[in-house]
DNA sequence: ACTAGATTTGAATGCGATTACAATCTGTCT
DNA sequence: AGACAGATTGTAATCGCATTCAAATCTAGT
């Protein structure tokens, strides 16, 4: 209950002074301020958040809107975001849009009512124009998905080229017969997965059998169902890549459930390299993404558009890596 | 950049009136509501938070600290938490404490700074005098860990029960040299888990020899690393039982690596339930907790806390389940 | 047409902090 | 001693909104 005014009248000074130890101490007297400090410790006593952002037009805290916090891809996004926050003396509002576009909208009035100074996206559910909108008014940086053709800041890794990789890498195994799980197709992610898949075997002169590819939604239930799908063909793929891990995961007890053995019978690789991907049996061959740096950078960035600073560059591509595991073998026909 | 003034000025009428139209309607003629409406909706006018905020002397939004959110248990509470803090029109400020007391301590300055309304505590890192202190003062729950002899609200699982119900449970199948992986000792947590199967084992006069239990950190790391350890033992378990899934996951490994089956050789029972348990091979027999549930009524206290209403319970504890999967078998000698 | 009573509106005030500017104090120099 | 520069402190305006209270407007009954 202790305000600004309580600290002045026991410190026998004006609120002007207790407001200048706070923020200038240099134009105080030594002793002043020391009479001050005590009694602000005495009262513990904290400027209000709401006056000072009023006066000052300018908040501490920022916006994360993820599509699933429960998903551990994002969660360790957020906690590189919230640590380089915190460095800064930033505090984070958390917007779980639950896969939800409607929700995801509803958390940009928290940026129209100043609530935030600034805001991170990590899904991609809102629509290309309204993104850049708000863009335009408000701080904003894409982390993860980017939106084709929207001049956001963004940090993010190359799908495309990870996708690529994933597929050279079961092609240089001798796989001809690839299948694939993608992610559903409204999401850039997906979509982009989906491309390098393609363009790897093109450059192989592979053909890619449209039954082989099955569209997925990224959970592990779907990555199940849809390698049963890929399993009731006559011909089954000698190995699949699904879009991330959990659908990967799926795909594997699929396989399992049947009879089969991976990586023996049918090879599989991941998209992600979340922490129970090393723990899983076998162990999944995938490609790591850098989920701590992703959320770093895109801090960093936000500062940088919050402060004014002019930046060198705002489109980020992050590194991704194929980790070799025990989920692929050898294929020779 | 539009405020109040400005809507005014457009629909031609006061700033009283505008305030009017958006708290209370009814004292408003119908045409002008409408007209100001309109003006709102063209400006995409939102009242300033803070300004607001400030004369209302209240904020919806609420601080929820944890101490891992990369912790799939711990995102999962948040998921609930959010969502009903959503639908009761408050947000969630996030605080990760990353496991470190002193910065869990340090979230507490946003509440003196009432830049919150209230805080739910996923950690328990905090002394119990403190957290006494903050709730005299503030609307405070704890989720998940309770404090003892602190007479805060709560909403927790009954751990000592629940590990209980384990330890029974392997019991019953034949086993007589039950090891157990413990938690932290620091946190209740942990020490009502043991103390659980301590209880249970003396229930059925089974004695436990000290060897066989041993301390883990709640990671899969040290879940292996526990493990192995038992395993160098003469008379190795034939169960164990760690304190949450991690470990088991990491004792599982850890047999598997040896040669050893789960759970021809050794069952592994675990505790929590994570989404991860079910994909797991063998699938993870576990207790489960209602992680979902512990968050929204740990949300609702809190509402119920800071609309000051009078509540008749303040103390709950949520039901855990045994769930039965394949990581556990007989035994007899 | 006039007035009492009901409805609608506007101007003034305060929430708690920051800060430009004015006022006061200190000590030094002439 | 008087004056002035520099250091220190106080005064008061301000941020954007909600609310109060009194003024303005409208309604209907005579």
């Amino acid at each position: 209950m202790s305000g600004i005014k309580e600290v002045a009248k026991q410190a026998n000074v004006s609120i002007a002074t207790v407001s200048r130890v706070l923020s200038k101490p240099e134009t105080v007297a030594e002793k002043t301020i020391k009479r001050v400090l005590e009694v602000i410790e005495d009262l513990n006593y904290q400027p209000n958040a709401a006056a000072r952002q009023l006066r000052m037009a300018e908040t501490t805290t920022i916006l994360v809107v993820v599509p699933d916090i429960t998903n551990t891809f994002f969660s360790d996004v957020l906690r590189g975001i919230e640590s380089v926050a915190l460095e800064n003396g930033y505090q984070v509002l958390l917007g779980d849009a639950d896969n939800n576009a409607e929700r995801e909208k509803g958390y940009l009035s928290i940026l129209r009512q100043k609530k935030a100074a600034g805001m991170i996206l990590l899904t991609a559910g809102i629509e290309a124009n309204i993104v850049e909108e708000i863009a335009s008014e408000y701080p904003v940086v894409l982390a993860c998905e980017y939106l084709e053709g929207v001049n956001v800041p963004t940090v993010s890794i190359d799908n495309v080229s990870g996708a690529r990789k994933a597929t050279e890498y079961l092609i240089n195994l001798g796989h001809k017969r690839i299948g694939f799980i993608s992610g559903p197709m409204n999401s850039v992610l997906g979509r982009d997965r989906l491309k390098g898949f393609y363009q790897a075997m093109a450059q192989y002169s592979l053909k890619v059998e449209p039954d082989l590819v099955q569209e997925g939604n990224f959970s592990y239930k779907s990555g199940l169902n849809m390698m049963n799908k890929l399993l009731a063909y006559s011909h089954t793929p000698t190995a699949v890549f699904a879009a991330n891990d959990e659908m990967a995961f799926g795909a594997v007890n699929a396989i399992e459930q049947k009879g089969l053995a991976v990586p023996q019978d049918i090879s599989i690789i991941g998209f992600d390299d979340i922490k129970f991907s090393s723990i899983f049996k076998p162990a999944l061959s995938t490609i790591s993404q850098p989920t701590f740096d992703i959320g770093t950078k895109a801090m960093q960035l936000l500062i940088g558009l919050m402060t004014n600073q002019k930046m060198e560059k705002t489109q980020y591509i992050l590194e991704n890596r194929l980790v070799l595991r025990n989920s692929c073998g050898k294929w020779s026909s």
